[in-house]
DNA sequence: ACCATTGGTTCATACTGGTAACTATTGCCG
DNA sequence: CGGCAATAGTTACCAGTATGAACCAATGGT
């Protein structure tokens, strides 16, 4: 490659960098308003609505779990498990084995909110799927793949 | 298409709604940690950050100009140029001409500041474009507008 | 029996965002 | 020209997201 198409080749990543910001960017975007969406439409807070989701195929959780699963600190933990038992979706019983541990689980409020949840949110997904047309799925689900597997591995080479 | 293959079809669908659901969290959760990168290696909120980046090319801004772009209240504004006055990054100024008005403009330490971090932003997204190789660059480029205008077309469809 | 560990809560702090009420200025209309 | 509606920005208050430190209670080992 010489020094003339070595600019030329320079240029289009220039280009292609500032595109693909502005791409994610907006899809960000549209992800962000989904879970906005979602939480607005059944008037529970964000990050109650991802604690609910916790519970799929779980009986009980601790706030020590949800804090590793949610990624936050314990003492969020326990402002949004107070959010959710206020609006009775969850319980929070002592362990019987163990006093310390306090085992939340969903009410049946909660399982049947969690599950309409869970099937709108699906709903959305499918609509993506549908949209995109038979052709493309694969393609966009490979490059998605390939794209979240760039990240990960930008992400470790930032810290 | 016979009930059987509709089936299997219908369960190819379903899988690939869960697939594209993980793979759009983990693409969001990398998005986001990347901001939150941001700001604290610059030791700026987040939302001063985006408010900085918006002064590329503009002289001045006035807070209603802001808050559109931000696409948030004024008063929002009003306290992210708060923030940003404080740490000497921007300047407000009454506007000759309608003292309503006031023009927020950036000092030269803003737009030092603004300067750098648009460059690190640009690197990250250099590396993440150059991480995937110069085989999928177009597909996902391509995948991602693909995917741009669903979402977009999915959100109309939620109003 | 004591003490370190563990799980959970409380409290102070900071950031993001919204609504409503308020001030100040402008511009128009009678 | 005086008054009033519109406009720009600020202030005050509220809710949600998140952290870290201090704290309490129970456990378990020495």
């Amino acid at each position: 490659m010489d020094a003339e198409e070595k600019r030329t080749h320079d240029e289009l990543i220039d280009y292609q960098t500032l595109r693909i910001r502005d791409l994610l960017e907006q899809i960000l975007e549209c992800c962000l308003m989904r879970t906005a969406y979602l939480s607005s439409r059944f008037g529970i807070p964000q990050a109650e609505l991802r604690c609910l989701m916790l519970f799929r195929g779980e009986r009980y959780l601790t706030v020590k779990g949800i804090a590793q699963k949610l990624d936050v600190a314990k003492s969020r933990v326990t402002k949004i498990v107070d959010g959710l038992e206020r609006k009775h979706l969850v319980n929070r019983i002592p362990d019987p084995e163990d006093a310390r541990f306090k085992l939340i689980s969903l009410t049946r409020e909660g399982r049947e909110k969690a599950e309409e949840i869970e099937e709108l949110n699906q709903d959305i997904h499918r609509a993506l799927l549908l949209d995109l047309g038979p052709e493309s799925r694969k393609t966009v689900m490979a490059s998605l793949e390939a794209l979240r597997s760039s990240m990960e591995s930008v992400k470790q080479g930032l810290v």
